[in-house]
DNA sequence: GCCAACGTTGGC
DNA sequence: GCCAACGTTGGC
């Protein structure tokens, strides 16, 4: 079992948005970055929990947690040509792109702010705060029960 | 809206 | 295979 952290735009997709799917899956797709491909493709796994973390917005931080249900299978959008997230190299024996199946977990009660992590300690080798631009990344057991703890604490 | 970081593309 | 140009991400 392991800890990742997915990134989502919340005005694209939310943890509200994830909340009021319920029990139902959700694709997480749109992954088209090599290095969070193969995180996704080699190492996420059914079971592993999943911080969600809103950025490119107002509020930025961790909103929430959810539970990989299906690991990776091949994007299908990848070979529609009418999709955004359409590849002409694709082919289905020639697979890009993968995404792997979500369920929500919960929301926090408040939001663990960037600002928050930044200056929490334990939280300063965050994968976060070293390579910002990845989508998807490992989080530490020792890093998820820390930000577990502090969305549970009053600041 | 700006801009730094950094991944990708394409010419050579 | 190098590297400049370009595009995207994402915090501020």
């Amino acid at each position: 079992m392991a800890y990742w952290l997915f990134k989502t735009e919340p005005d694209e997709f939310s943890i509200d948005d994830l909340q009021a799917l319920g029990e139902t899956p959700e694709p997480w797709d749109g992954i088209r970055n090599y290095q969070a491909r193969n995180l996704l493709r080699d190492a996420v796994a059914e079971g592993d929990e999943v911080f969600i973390y809103h950025s490119s917005c107002k509020h930025i931080g961790v909103a929430g947690t959810a539970t990989v249900v299906r690991a990776a299978y091949p994007d299908p959008d990848q070979f529609n040509p009418d999709h955004k997230y359409f590849d002409a190299k694709a082919a289905p024996d020639n697979v890009r792109w993968y995404r792997v199946d979500v369920v929500f977990q919960r929301k926090f009660q408040r939001l663990v702010t960037l600002a928050d992590i930044k200056v929490m300690p334990g939280l300063e080798n965050m994968m976060l705060l070293k390579q910002g631009r990845l989508s998807i990344q490992p989080v530490t057991p020792p890093e998820w029960a820390t930000i577990i703890t502090t969305s549970e604490t009053d600041v």
